[in-house]
RNA sequence: GGAGCUGUGGCCGAGAGGCUGAAGGCGGCGGUUUGCUAAACCGUUAUAGGAUCAAAAGUCCUAUCGAGGGUUCGAAUCCCUCCGGCUCCGCCA
């Protein structure tokens, strides 16, 4: 959600962002509704203090048992009666119609964030590890989880349809194995708080983290009225909504390892073969709440400790900044990690690190008391997954799979896997 | 699911149609006292929005006692709906 007042004080630095994402210049619209506002606002609250003074005056006369001023400043509102109702109305829907067209414009850039329409425009800012060289073609992780016979997405299918997998054995406890290991770093290494959050939450929720109004399509929803997260983020991230925390307080750190559920009903026919786009999938999230002046300085430590689990897995990667065309919608900045697949040849997505400013913030209501000085302001939200558990055991399988289908497993995953170092066939 | 209770400032807690933006306490801030700390005492301490203003300060106004509606000249207080919490019963992991 934007802060009018900002729009008001600097419509061409606003609808300069908006260009920059892509979109036309809104300023002008936004302010004559916002002016419609505020002349309303101003005239019922002009009435509202006629009649204010009027009943404190009654009060006091009728105090006074003198009766007939009380009934002679009676009637003198009763002209207020009807008009003070009809205002009112008439702020609500200009009020109404502002916030519904604030909460579908988009957070805007930060400064150093490239320009570009699309992905082609993002940034690589560093690489690290090199792909191993494989004497052997390289397989995608679907024929390995098949070689392995532990990936089914066939029984799948026929329970559940499309975008669903069933793992089973060394694979279900691979899972298991990547989110305890990322959870254990997270935590001990990086002092994140480890969380258990709702995986079911209401609108407000949504809105708070700007799933809704506008990607309603990609969400699950129940038929009693909850939505199925997406992503930890919302569930993290909402925690501190309608709060007033402490400056002392900040920066905080949430980590959740949660399922995820994602309709994208929009991505249809890409990534259909495979683990990497699923209708449910399980990620280890990461939030921090910040102060404004914390916040890049958050952001920076929070990509590091989404790529120190990479490193420790000794999977290649490299970290991008995304371009104004790329961005989510709630971002200001954000990079992504992009693992190296083998198989596919390629890097692709296994984490992306948001810095939404005060964007979620306004929209929750969460704000901070600062220690020197008076008032309140919003805090920063930072949220990035410390890694996408799927799609980081599809990095694993890839990376790590041998000319006769086994897969030896990192080092660092072996304590969490019960002292086993290669995965083989089962039944082999 | 059934029955009852409850939601007040950063926190605890009084208030039960007008004198209540809200007693009292805690915490915070400023001060007195003090070798330092503590204690004691005095004072102070909500937020948001709007108008005015080049802007800031200031001044004025409005709103806010879980949320939204309603009754009334006037609502923290009465009525309705919703949300949260607590207790008991039922059911369940």
């Amino acid at each position: 959600m934007h802060d009018i007042r900002f729009i008001r004080d600097n419509p061409l630095a606003f609808d300069e962002g908006l260009t920059r994402r892509g979109l036309q210049p809104m300023s002008r619209d936004i302010l004559s509704l916002d002016q419609e506002w505020r002349t309303t606002t101003a005239r019922l609250q002009e009435m509202q203090s006629v009649r204010n003074d009027a009943s404190k005056r009654i009060g006091q006369a009728k105090a006074q048992k003198n009766e007939a001023e009380a009934q002679r400043l009676m009637a003198e509102v009763a002209r207020l009666k009807d008009e003070v109702p009809a205002t009112e109305q008439r702020v609500r829907e200009s009020e109404e119609a502002l916030n519904e067209r604030l909460s579908a414009i988009p957070n805007l850039p930060a400064v150093d964030v490239p320009d570009g329409a699309d992905e082609t425009a993002n940034k690589e800012i560093r690489r690290v590890g090199t792909p191993r060289t494989m004497n052997f073609a390289a397989k995608q992780h679907f024929d390995i989880g098949e070689v392995l016979k532990q990936m089914d997405f066939e029984a799948a299918g026929k329970m559940s349809g499309a975008r669903f997998v069933v793992l089973r054995g060394q694979l279900a406890r691979l899972e298991r194995a990547l989110g305890n290991f990322m959870l254990d770093v997270h935590t001990g290494t990086f002092g994140y708080l480890e969380v258990v959050p709702p995986l079911l939450v209401r609108d407000q929720a949504m809105y708070g983290t700007a799933q809704l109004p506008k990607f309603r399509e990609e969400q699950f929803g129940t038929t009693n009225g909850y939505w199925l997260i997406p992503t930890a983020e919302v569930s993290l991230t909402n925690q501190v909504r309608e709060q007033i925390l402490d400056e002392a307080q900040l920066p905080m750190r949430f980590t959740a390892w949660t399922p995820c559920f994602r309709s994208e009903a929009g991505a249809a026919g890409k990534d259909t073969r495979g683990m990497i786009r699923m209708h449910q999938f399980s990620k280890v999230e990461l939030v921090s709440i910040t102060t404004p002046e914390q916040s890049e300085a958050e952001h920076e430590r929070m990509v590091g400790c989404a790529e120190e689990i990479l490193k420790r897995l000794g999977l290649p990667f490299r970290t991008m900044v995304l371009s104004t065309g790329d961005m989510g919608f709630a971002a200001r900045k954000t990079y992504d990690i992009e693992v190296w697949l083998p198989g596919q040849n390629t890097y692709r997505e296994i984490s992306s690190c948001s810095n939404c400013g005060d964007f979620q913030a306004r929209r929750m209501e969460a704000r901070y008391r600062p220690v020197a000085g008076k008032g309140t302001q919003f805090v920063h939200t930072l949220n990035g997954s410390g890694l996408a558990v799927g799609r980081t055991m599809v990095a694993v399988l890839e990376n790590f799979q041998q000319a006769d289908g086994s897969v030896t497993i990192p080092e660092v995953l072996r304590p969490h896997m019960g002292g086993l170092d290669v995965i083989v066939p089962h039944g082999a």
